[in-house]
DNA sequence: TGTCTTCTTGAAATTGAATGGCGTTAGAAT
DNA sequence: ATTCTAACGCCATTCAATTTCAAGAAGACA
């Protein structure tokens, strides 16, 4: 896997024009050194940056995930409700999807190369160019059926990720969260 | 395919206690009425309602849309930039997925099997209970090719969903856009 | 049918993520 | 070192979506 410095950050941003600049450094060296396989919102990102004593200005967080997920360093996902996050894209990108709880958000990558294959196979029969393929799974994982939400939900239910936004009794907070 | 009347909606809402509304009736009627694989965001249906000679406040139908969601009578989904979109949520439900053009936000369904047998396995293994499952494809089309975007992207580039934000030139439009 | 309860509506205000404008700061090419 | 202009930070703005609240209407029951 390739891992960027800030030297070959600078040559990829000058490539295109692009300049380095401190902020851009330290928001990508936070996605650096971010557990495998977490995602930060950029408000999350913010407040880390924040957090660290190195403040960013949240337009500039925002214009530089945008950036960056356009250069391919990250990889811009949709999982939960209107909320984008972000994560590492790796050099050689292991693709992974998601499975997200719509009662406690927590979300669970997986990796399927079939379901690639499968996006292939479709963008290829309408004669597109793929440019990202990403699965994702809403379910009820078992911590938030055990912290008491419904069992089951009723048996027409196909997609219920409105249910968190519309119960709103307590929402379960679940320590392992990554949303 | 089941379909709903006037009563059995007014039954189905008045067994968990809501009330049959001639909003909510219009509402389901328009989803009914409307061409099979078409799918209308809040805005948009808020629209129609208008152009009939119908008009219901934007707030009722944003309501109406996350209830009969939450009852399973509609799908909701997230297509391009923070815009959902709801279509019939069929009781024997051909479950589609979606072809994103990321540069003319046109979007083009697509059925396949193997992709929610596959995602079916990743829950089960997981030990979760699926909801729903939708694989988007993010991809750029021969259209708007044709129209003068960037005949390709980056070689490293996974995910370019905000190339149409960050190029402030004319955006194409595409007459048989849907969304 | 009439009365009562409370769910629902509509209009307007509000939220919250994300973007845009603009004056200033600071990369980097010469 | 000078010059050009990308990028920053602050702040206002946009836009989808939600909430508030008084007025109105659906449904239950006598």
């Amino acid at each position: 896997m390739f891992s960027y410095t800030a030297d070959s950050l600078k040559s990829e941003l000058n490539s295109k024009g692009w300049r380095l600049t401190p902020q851009r450094e330290t928001i990508l060296q936070v996605f650096q050194t971010l557990p495998r396989g977490n995602h930060l919102s950029a408000e999350e990102l913010h407040d880390i940056l924040g957090q660290r004593g190195e403040p960013i200005s949240l337009s500039t967080v925002y214009r530089t995930v945008k950036l960056m997920a356009r250069m391919g360093i990250l990889r811009e996902l949709e999982l939960a409700e209107g909320h984008k996050h972000y994560e590492l894209n790796s050099a050689s990108p292991h693709h992974h999807h998601h499975l997200v709880c719509v009662q406690c958000n927590r979300t669970i990558e997986f990796e399927n190369d079939s379901i690639w294959k499968q996006g292939l196979k479709q963008v290829d029969r309408a004669g597109f160019q793929m440019i990202d393929c990403q699965l994702t799974i809403y379910t009820i994982c078992p911590e938030a059926l055990r912290m008491g939400w419904p069992a089951s939900v009723p048996s027409r239910w196909m997609c219920s990720r409105s249910i968190a936004s519309m119960e709103p009794t307590a929402t379960p907070e679940v320590s392992s969260s990554q949303v």
